[in-house]
Parts: structure tokens; C-alpha cells; sequence
DNA sequence: CTTAAAACATGATAAATATCATATAGAAGA
DNA sequence: TCTTCTATATGATATTTATCATGTTTTAAG
């Protein structure tokens, strides 16, 4: 359902919501290191969330990647779909084309359900929200 | 979450649910022709269900594959384990290693509860089950 | 017993995804 | 202004997954 991408995307865009801010920016190879993903892949998607808005970086000395206060309003769908785009997201389980609730697969009145409320929480709740979790140590985005 | 193959999988075997049996054996390049996928992909998965016994083939001029009884029984999570195996359908929505209630990733409160609806119905509705919502047109596995 | 129709087994190719490497551009500090 | 640090852009490689092709085996029918 989703990719890499968007797994390590929304992993270390909490980490930046959690640790980073204007005054203390983070460049993407030790967010990299420290929730244990390839360094190379993640600057790539750093890149394309930065393009996006998703996130706010700096070049040059002491530059780095943060969020500010808009975008730590935004949700994970919005990492979602700036990665991944929502089709891939939103596709048949068991690859139907065009499943839909009039046109339900074998398995929709099961599934949407489930989807439906991740979508919901995915949307409803920002960035800043998931993150306090963590920080109170109710979560996370690395083990050890 | 489910790869091609378990998708084409599902759909695959409960087109044999519904349409084949001993004495009307269906081929894989029929039923792939039917529900429209790629006719030797089907074959292959159609050999790896068939050794582990979750269908039945017989070779020879007018053999095919068909569900028994028993084969009927089966549910939807014996295809996936079959096909991807249970790790990949249980493994964490944000690619954390070893992700569980006790270390929970940031949206595991949110998808685990979806997950384990998702899997409480998939093993205990039968495969025969879902072929009959499809039979009394409940449901599809190919459109048109 | 022969033939043909299918599954079965194995391996080759292609496409998508993930990962890595290099060169360029921009910003901060000396 | 110059140097250095870090993002950016682009492209190359590797890995996985999906798809295709070939030959062999089994079974039923004639």
C-alpha cells in the first residue's frame, strides 16, 4: 500500500518535526543514520517533500531541513501524496480496476471500512500531533 | 501491502470457486483470459497454490484446476500466506523493525486495529463464503 | 500404444522500485 | 571575496517484482 518512500518519508519528517526547527536545522544524512535508513534514498526524498512544501530547508553552512509552523499543520496524507501519489493509496486490494462501492470487490465491504478510517486519521490529525505522541514517548520512529 | 501476485491470486481462485469443480475443470489461460491478467503469471501462482493444496489440478486433456470440498473451506489469508507469506501482510505500516503493541509506531494504534479486522474476516469467512456474495452478484472479480 | 491437451518446472526477460554516486548551486561565515 | 558546507539536480546501478518463454511430465481419449 505504500512504499518505501512514503514509510521512510513520514518516518523522518516526524523525526524533523520532533528535533528540528529554524534554529536548529538537520541535514538529511543524520536523519538519516539515526532512524537507520539509506542516506542517499532519504535526500532524494527530502528533495521532492522540500520541492512540495512539505518541508523547509536551507543550503550552506549550518543549513538543514525543518518545519515551520504552517507546514507542521499538514497531515501524513499530504507526506502521502506528495509521495506516492493517492491512487496507490486508494486502489482496489486485490487490484480490481475501478472497484468502487457500486462496484465492489469480493473483499471492498471489508476493506473501505478500514481504509476510510485511516484516511480519517491521516488527515484529520497534523504532523505537530503525531509528533507530541512521540515525544511523550507514546510512540516511534527508531528502536534502541 | 499485497502483492500482485496474492491479488491476482484472490480473484483467481474464487473465479474456480464459483465457475469450476471436478467434473468441469477450468484452465489458468482460460480464468486469466476471463478476469483479465497476465496468463502465464497466473500459471505460475496457480502452481505454487496448487502444491500447497489450497486448489486441485489434473493434468491431461481436460484437466484444469477446481476447488474440493475441503479446498472450499479454506480462507483468503491460507492464498496470502501462501503467496507473500504472513510477514509482509503483518509487517509495519511505517517500515519500523519489529513494530508491535509495545513499541508502537507512530500511526500503529491507528492502522493495527484495522489490520486485525482485516485479518479476523479474511480467516474466518470461508473461500466459499466470498465465492457465493460473488455468485449472488454482491460482489465482482472482473468488471464487464 | 499413440497422441494431444493440459499442468509442471525452470529459467530468461522486462519493468518498477530502491539505492548509490557525481556534479552543480546557493548560503553562511571568515 | 573566498571558502566551505549543505541542499539540489541528474543520472547510474542494483534489487526486487512482475512478466514471458521453453521444455518436460502426466493424463485421458482414440
Amino acid at each position: 500500500m505504500l512504499s518505501n518512500q512514503s514509510k521512510y518519508a513520514i518516518r523522518a519528517v516526524l523525526y524533523l518535526a520532533i528535533y528540528a526547527s529554524k534554529n536548529n536545522k538537520i541535514g538529511s544524512k543524520k536523519v538519516a543514520e539515526l532512524i537507520d535508513i539509506p542516506a542517499p534514498f532519504l535526500a532524494k526524498i527530502f528533495q521532492t517533500l522540500s520541492r512540495e512544501k512539505i518541508i523547509s530547508s536551507t543550503k550552506g553552512p549550518n543549513g538543514g531541513f525543518y518545519l515551520n509552523e504552517n507546514e507542521l499543520s499538514k497531515n501524513l496524507m499530504d507526506i502521502i501524496e506528495c509521495i506516492d501519489g493517492l491512487e496507490s493509496f486508494k486502489s482496489c486490494y486485490v487490484g480490481l480496476p475501478r472497484c468502487s462501492d457500486e462496484n465492489p470487490c469480493a473483499i471492498h465491504h471489508i476493506a473501505a471500512p478500514c481504509r476510510n478510517v485511516l484516511i480519517k486519521e491521516l488527515t484529520e490529525r497534523s504532523i505537530q500531533n503525531f509528533a507530541q505522541d512521540t515525544k511523550e514517548g507514546k510512540s516511534f520512529i527508531f528502536l534502541k
